[in-house]
RNA sequence: GGACGCUUAGCUCAGUUGGGAGAGCAUCGCCCUUACAAGGCGAGGGUCACUGGUUCAAGCCCAGUAGCGUCCA
């Protein structure tokens, strides 16, 4: 084995052992356990997000796997409508063409051939983090199978009249000439202006003030609204304006929407381009003007001098316009919150036009009462408020996008524009009795793409086919996932996966907390904080990570900034830390908090955890191979160390476990790490070197320990497998073979379970006390100045029948870990020289000083600890001289703070006594 | 405006039903001891944001204040 843990020359070669085996195939046995991959976007690439949530729900998988359940992990990607049509129109406009040049049907080839090269990227991204999905099951929502199920949902959604068709006002994304939805909209703050303009009243006898962050909607107002019990303008009510610019007459209306206290307590009313204005509109019967085209230039329907100008120069145009018409109050600064497409960054339009919707009250109801009841359960709880929220108000879902790449919506149109729905043209035909002779044509829209994530539960599974599969794995056990798709995503698989199947699409929800910066930061290619979780596996130099951070930016001041900050933070660029430590990170971050604040530091801090368990292992082996380790049989003696670090692994078993089953991984790494660390290297491993080393030690002795090096060192492999997967095959393999274990993999062992036997409280407490004693001798030599190789002799004074027996069962455990050459226990009435002293319990360890100890320094030393114990002892007395406490408390624990008060006493006797004898010499 | 969350060591974070403040990293001292210097041994470091309340006892429960953050409108 190599001095040094190498990750980079060991983990591809296993993954592809493992995949290549078929061992993240479901066994077909066992109770099932089902993790749903929230489907990444086919056009994405690995972000520290997801490689975050992939080690979670691998490191379960894994976990089941090794349980003997029938684990099935589903992955697939999906077809990210707009996000994939943009990437393949964009390489077009880089030739010169555009989609429309190509047509539809040419386009949408071109995307499957772009599928076909470059859209597997994150899937092969996911396999050097080591997750084991089942990848012959990848699905893609733009199968063929999965896209039968869209239609089956869609017909029998409008069957059941649940789909509608309507014009209604929605998110229009005047760049991609696009609905969108709610969600894909950001709403940031934003500086504007709010421009006063004067309305004159259509009789002349005078005019009212309006104010509006968007004038060039003015050419759409159809009414001027007042509050109705607005005392100023009482009387106008039921009057006309004359709209400026245009001429035309438009209303004052009365409607309690209109805050008197804003501005001048008049408001514009712009139906087809506000949605307040509109639900205003509906109220009050008014026209509907779009003034719009879709590309957000005014149409035909404003007067000529406006027509075909783009909205942001008519504003300039109509602002300048009413200005030299003496309409232009003032202009005011103002902020207001901008409505922007999360893709494309334009400023969205309110736009009047004809959608397909869902009507999601009778869906959502079940969905709600799956959660309240308990059946589906957030992890942590919290998150169900959000839900909640989201779910008490939930509007109808647009599912209508004017893209070419989707499900295309199967509906069809006849020369009257009447429409048919069905599973096809044929299809409806027959259902609709229509001739053949009978034009007609599908709906050129396709579907939102959330729309067919909603059925991934059970598309997936193989609906609308009843399947084996979805008898099984319908319920899936549970979703691992970040808040942020609640709503686009976790809601609506509930609502459909109860509709269509009955059932709920998994037990749990395990919400985890989204990945930010070392500072708290988003990360963000504008902030240039991103990571790349390959770059953490594999390292960067510093050149190309800064030529990734900065590369393709648009504007070069901000690049020149990000390239300082990343030149400072990484000046070495990224060490190649390998897939376990990333993973063992991820592990060790993910506790219930929302926000995780990534710090490499963190992830060398791991890297070396890593090399340390190598190290480990290295010795385990050197110490053992071509030698008996009672695999075969023959007598074996256990150590107290033996027995003990099998107690201590019982008990960390116990931790993990628990650890896990509350999806607290924070807690599973750590018991993990302590154990590994603190308590198998830094005492077990050096307390297995006098027995294997020392001429006296018996055949069985050795036997014994060799035995429990190599076996509590395998199932420490298998427990830390799930979570670190590659470097704990890489060892198994040559320790599983001195376990008498002949397999061909770590990952199809059966993960560890609590042997009782083993554990063992006396041995534990036999262990502490031995420690104590080497702790306090190294204690001595660390203030004292006095080297860890020479030899003491040291003295006992106050020694219990406890101490004697624990005394021989560990001599040679003091001997090798405290280097004591001799130990003299003194009777009660002998004289100790001047010492340094420790205590263990009652017992004092001396130290003569003649030679070896300054007597200012051990002064020292014992000053500092009397005052701690004094401290404490002062406490604990106050605690039981006040009544209440005695009276009130609980006896168990005023037994405690007894015990602990003569506990203090004791130290605090010893030590003064010790510190009289120092002082008069 | 509504909802939720956070504030504990220099940094990143744990702290289970209330009962002796913890970890990792960083810092300081000693050590290349035959698994590991990506290491070993030892040490220092906290007004648990603030105020008040409940309680024999509060980092933890309750109320309020401040600061930061997220989502929804």
């Amino acid at each position: 084995m190599d001095k040094t843990f190498n990750p980079q020359n060991i983990e591809q070669q296993r993954y592809q052992h493992w995949e290549s085996n078929g061992y993240f195939k479901a066994s077909g046995e066992g109770d099932p356990y089902c993790i749903l991959l929230p489907p990444p976007n086919v056009t994405g690439s690995l972000h520290m997000g997801h490689a975050f949530q992939h080690t979670i729900m691998d490191a379960l998988t894994r976990y089941h796997r090794m349980q003997g359940d029938n684990t099935l992990w589903q992955c697939g990607t999906d077809h990210a409508g707009i996000a994939t049509q943009m990437v393949v129109e964009r390489q077009l406009n880089a030739q010169g063409k555009t989609r429309h040049d190509l047509g539809r049907e040419a386009f949408v080839d071109k995307i499957w051939e772009w599928k076909e090269h470059s859209g597997g990227t994150i899937t092969q991204q996911m396999r050097r983090l080591g997750t084991s999905p089942d990848w012959e099951r990848e699905a893609f929502t733009m199968d063929d199978d999965l896209s039968d199920a869209v239609r089956e949902v869609f017909v029998k959604l409008h069957e059941d009249g649940l789909i509608y068709r309507g014009k209604r006002l929605v998110n229009w994304d005047p760049v991609l000439h696009t609905a969108v939805s709610d969600l894909e909209v950001l709403n940031e703050e934003e500086d504007g202006h709010m421009w006063h303009m004067r309305y004159p009243l259509a009789d002349g006898s005078g005019e009212l003030i309006v104010a509006t962050t968007r004038p060039e909607t003015m050419l759409g107002d159809t009414a001027v609204a007042v509050h109705p019990d607005d005392e100023r303008y009482q009387h106008l009510i039921g009057q006309q304006i004359k709209l400026p610019l245009t001429g035309r007459l438009i209303d004052i209306i009365a409607d309690d929407y209109v805050d008197p206290e804003f501005g001048t307590g008049c408001v514009k009313i712009t139906p087809a381009h506000d949605f307040n204005d509109y639900d205003i509109g509906k109220r009050h019967n008014l026209d509907m003007i779009n003034v719009f085209t879709a590309d957000a230039k005014l149409n035909d329907s404003v007067p000529e001098a406006y027509r075909g100008m783009d909205r942001f120069d008519a504003r300039k145009q109509i602002v300048a316009d009413l200005d030299a018409q003496g309409l232009l109050v003032k202009v005011d600064a103002h902020k207001l919150k901008v409505p922007r497409g999360d893709r494309t960054g334009a400023v969205i339009e309110p736009y009047l036009t004809n959608q397909w919707y869902v009507a999601v009250e009778s869906l959502a109801k079940p969905a709600i009462e799956a959660v309240e009841s308990g059946e589906i359960r957030f992890v942590p709880e919290n998150w169900s408020k959000t839900y909640y929220q989201w779910m008490y108000n939930i509007q109808d879902w647009c599912i209508s996008r004017q893209l070419w790449w989707g499900h295309r919506i199967p509906a069809w149109y006849d020369d009257q524009e009447n429409v048919y729905v069905g599973r096809d043209e044929a299809e409806v035909r027959n259902k609709y009795n229509l001739a053949d002779d009978i034009a007609l044509r599908q709906d050129e829209d396709v579907l939102d793409t959330w729309f067919s994530s909603a059925l991934w539960p059970f598309a997936t599974m193989g609906w609308p086919k009843q399947t084996p599969e979805l008898e099984t794995f319908v319920p899936s056990s549970v979703l691992v996932t970040g808040f942020d798709i609640i709503f686009f995503w976790v809601a609506r698989m509930i609502m459909m996966t109860k509709k269509f199947t009955g059932k709920i699409p998994f037990k749990e929800i395990y919400i985890t907390g989204l990945i930010r910066d070392e500072q708290g930061d988003k990360m963000s290619k504008s902030k240039g904080n991103v990571l790349d979780p390959i770059d953490l596996i594999d390292g960067i130099e510093l050149d190309a990570l800064v030529e990734k951070r900065t590369g393709g930016m648009m504007q070069p001041q901000l690049a020149e900034k990000i390239a300082k900050r990343t030149r400072k933070q990484f000046p070495d660029g990224i060490a190649a830390y390998g897939t376990d430590a990333l993973r063992f990170t991820f592990t060790a971050m993910a506790s219930t908090s929302r926000d995780i604040n990534f710090d490499m530091n963190r992830v060398e801090g791991y890297r070396n955890f890593c090399n340390k368990l190598w190290n480990a292992s290295r010795f385990v082996l050197m110490n053992t191979e071509q030698q008996d380790t009672g695999a075969n049989g023959g007598d074996m003696t256990l150590s107290l160390a033996d027995r003990w670090i099998w107690a201590e692994f019982q008990n960390t078993l116990e931790q993990v476990e628990q650890a896990i089953n509350t999806y607290r991984f924070d807690l599973a790494a750590q018991a993990m790490y302590e154990f590994t660390w603190n308590q198998f290297c830094d005492w077990y491993l050096e307390l297995s070197k006098p027995v294997l080393n020392a001429e006296t030690s018996t055949d069985a002795e050795k036997r014994g320990t060799r035995h429990t090096l190599v076996n509590v060192l395998e199932s420490l492999l298998r427990l830390m497998h799930p979570f670190m997967p590659f470097i704990t095959e890489e060892i198994w393999q040559r320790v599983a073979p001195l376990c008498g274990i002949d397999a061909d993999s770590i990952m199809v062992q059966s993960y560890p379970v609590v042997d009782n036997q083993y554990k063992d409280a006396a041995v534990r407490s036999d262990m502490e006390w031995v420690k104590s004693f080497i702790v306090g001798i190294r204690n001595i030599r660390g203030e004292m100045d006095i080297s860890p190789n020479k030899p003491l002799s040291v003295m006992l004074r106050n020694v219990s029948n406890e101490d004697t027996r624990r005394l021989t069962l560990s001599e040679a455990f003091l001997a090798k870990l405290a280097k004591v050459e001799d130990i003299k226990v003194l009777g009660s009435d002998e004289q100790a020289p001047a010492s340094a002293t420790a205590l263990v319990g009652e017992m004092e360890i001396l130290i003569p000083m003649a030679g070896l100890i300054d007597k200012d320094a051990e002064l020292a030393r014992i000053r500092k600890a009397l005052e701690k114990v004094e401290k404490d002892f002062a406490r604990t007395e106050g605690k039981l001289n006040n009544e209440n406490f005695v009276s009130k408390a609980p006896a168990d624990v005023i037994d405690k703070e007894k015990a602990k008060l003569d506990d203090f006493r004791i130290q605090m006797e010893k030590l003064r006594a010790q510190q009289q004898t120092i002082e008069d010499l």
